[in-house]
RNA sequence: GUGCGUUUAGCUCAGCUGGAUAGAGCGUUUGGCUACGGACCAAAAGGUCGGGGGUUCGAAUCCUCUAACGCACGCCA
């Protein structure tokens, strides 16, 4: 499986070298695994057969090593005495406290105390608690977002902003260069029809005077809530009026070829709303990188349209510019990719393409991973396929289609307003505020500023973590309730966790403490243990993320700390320790903690309050 | 019709890539408050993993058939 090209590329990178020291640290379980398999190896087995694993029976044994039950029919022996031979092999390990081999061949482990506050020291002293660098960086782009321009955001735009951001900052914080792109659109019929409706209702405006040549106003005609209402009345119009429509067409025509009063309205809409789209997404935590959008790659879809021409991949079908995307190994049909319709204008697609080749012109992306609906499967695969096939992208250039599910109210059936309608963005989000702000003031005393920014911060771990802990594939059911809940595997509980690391901390510090050298101690007790067992797995849980674009691992693993950490300080009492040594060593721990807590819910997308 | 996806506890979801007794949360029942923050912790009850067949020492996980639901299948994005 491990490919030879990769071999080559890590000779030809320099060693990762930070002030003399290698940057990152081998995984836990990898650590582990390598005295298993010298084991192995040592007794005269497959060195392969040492993989270990967590225990999936944490009453039994911390780690596992299933290993000699596979190696059995490979040596014909009863995996029982392989298990023991090996066993035999690591009694004087410095990594294992316990090696029990059991019932039909299992190995089973635990680890010592020290080894791992050894670990736990090291990922203190290391820049991202050992996670390693990639061997060679990728420069990825994150296609999110996708708003349309002059259309407020609505429950639809959730879910790419969500996820499209965590997967961006993952990516990042894993040590790749990570570009986010919005591509809204921003072209095409809708802004004709914008156009025409305020042309219908201010046609005094000098933007239609066609004999104008001065410079228009900087001022634009309209303001954002104005804007949001053109666009649905034009668009109503337009379904019932074909006279209108036709306007709408041709105004979209004159914008497109460079009508100047247009173009400069163009101007107005795209200041508007960029500005407006901008607050909005600052309200979810949610940066783009770049604005970009449709209408960046108007002026090169011509010369690829001609291109495609040339070089034969594309041909009239039906009337349309189409470019074959079947398979031999297909299992179905797949439609043509369509470059221009039969009316010879351009499309989804179109675009999507002429995004490609720019991507690739000015970044050389490793990767492009697009945040979209997972209804858009097909479609992806005919673009990908395409921009293959004529060469827009290189072998090595990956292009993902990140799916997402749909986000259903509690009665299975897709989110709506009361009455059936889209809700408005602005309005979930203040829905969950208005909620979290119910919760923090109820039964007690808050400053009322606080309580509105506590608030403000915590409901956005409610939705951010509501989203994030299902498979982004998968539909789910946006539950307020639920997702508002400081109990339970929600953002709220998360954060209430770290804010209570924090308070102890500060309490120490009010004692007098002084963090300085603090340095972790080997566990006392079983939920210390575990604890630090968690925290061990950090970085293998971060790679895992990474590379499967899957911030639902982050989540899964974030509550799994939360529950160990809550278990640990509740058995053991800090503050009142006397043991100066020992609590010195808990203080760090506690950091350590806290520290990978905010970090991953950063990657997430959401931050913590000092209190709460 | 073809293809893809989903199906795990009453509800909402995990399941670390084939391992031991399938795990959480909510809800239900019970225990722990002079609080290093009880917005917590501990425990109990609750599942023939949609169904059949197969591969394997061993299957929720791999193969196959099948059912239900959802989605997509050239001029929308």
């Amino acid at each position: 499986m491990s490919g030879g090209g990769r071999r080559f590329e890590i000779c030809v990178i320099p060693p990762r070298k930070r002030s003399g020291m290698e940057i990152g640290m081998k995984k836990f379980l990898d650590m582990i695994s390598e005295e298993i398999r010298d084991a192995f190896e040592a007794a005269g087995y497959e060195r392969e057969l040492g993989k270990v694993t967590l225990s999936n029976r944490p009453d039994l044994c911390e780690y596992q090593c299933n290993g000699a039950m596979a190696g059995a029919k490979l040596y014909k022996k009863a995996p029982f005495m392989i298990a023991e031979d090996v066993a035999a092999r690591c009694k004087e390990s410095s990594v294992f406290s316990e090696i029990e081999v059991v019932k039909p061949g299992f190995l089973n482990l635990k680890v010592k105390e020290s080894f791992v506050a050894e670990y736990l020291s090291g990922m203190q002293k290391e820049p991202k608690f050992g996670l390693e660098e990639p061997v060679k960086p990728m420069k990825i782009i994150v296609d999110y977002g996708g708003p349309n321009v002059a259309k407020p955001l609505h429950v639809g735009h959730l879910r790419p902003a969500i996820i499209g951001e965590s997967i961006k900052r993952i990516a990042k914080y894993a040590g790749h260069d990570v570009i986010g792109d919005i591509h809204m659109g921003d072209w095409g019929l809708q802004i004709g029809l914008i156009i025409t409706e305020l042309k219908e209702r201010e046609p005094e405006l000098v933007y239609f005077d066609e004999d104008y040549t001065g410079e228009y106003p900087k001022e634009p005609p309209f303001t954002i809530s104005q804007l949001e209402e053109l666009y649905p009345t034009a668009s109503a119009r337009s379904k019932e009026d074909a006279a209108y429509k036709g306007r709408a067409m041709e105004a979209t025509y004159k914008l497109q070829s460079g009508e100047r009063g247009y173009r400069a309205l163009w101007r107005h809409i795209m200041d508007v709303s960029v500005a407006d789209l901008k607050k909005n997404y600052q309200n979810l935590d949610v940066e783009f990188d770049l604005w970009k959008g449709e209408a960046d790659v108007q002026d090169v879809i011509p010369g690829m349209v001609d291109y495609m021409k040339k070089e034969g991949y594309a041909h009239i079908s039906e009337g349309a510019l189409v470019v074959d995307v079947k398979e031999e190994t297909d299992t179905k049909e797949i439609p043509p990719c369509m470059i221009l319709k039969s009316d010879g204008a351009s499309l989804y697609n179109t675009t999507d393409l002429a995004t490609i080749m720019e991507r690739m012109r000015e970044y050389h992306p490793d990767k492009i991973i697009y945040v979209a609906d997972k209804r858009q499967n097909l479609y992806f695969e005919q673009v990908f396929r395409c921009a293959r096939k004529t060469g827009l992208v290189s072998g090595d250039t990956e292009l993902l289609h990140i799916g997402f599910g749909t986000m259903n109210g509690k009665d299975g059936k897709p989110f709506k307003t009361r009455d059936g309608g889209v809700m408005r963005l602005e309005m979930l989000i203040q829905e969950i505020r208005d909620e979290m702000y119910r919760k923090i003031t109820d039964n007690r005393q808050v400053e009322e500023e606080e309580a509105r920014r506590t608030a403000e911060i915590v409901a956005l771990s409610a939705i951010k973590y509501g989203d994030l802990s299902n498979q982004a594939f998968k539909d789910y059911i946006f539950d307020i309730d639920k997702f508002t809940s400081f109990e339970g595997d929600t953002g709220p509980y998360i954060l209430y966790t770290i804010v209570r690391i924090k308070s102890i901390l500060n309490k120490l510090r009010e004692q007098g403490e002084t963090f300085e050298h603090a340095c972790i101690k080997a566990a006392q007790s079983s939920s210390e243990k575990v604890l630090m067992l968690e925290i061990a797995g950090f970085n293998a849980m971060m790679e895992t993320a990474c590379e499967e674009s899957a911030p639902h691992k982050v989540c899964a693993y974030i509550y799994d700390l939360a529950n160990a950490f809550n278990r640990f300080y509740h058995e053991t009492k800090i503050i009142a320790e006397e043991d100066t040594e020992r609590k010195a060593g808990w203080t760090a721990l506690l950091m350590l903690t806290r520290d990978i807590l905010e970090t991953c819910i950063q990657v997430l997308g959401f931050s913590a309050p000092e209190r709460m």
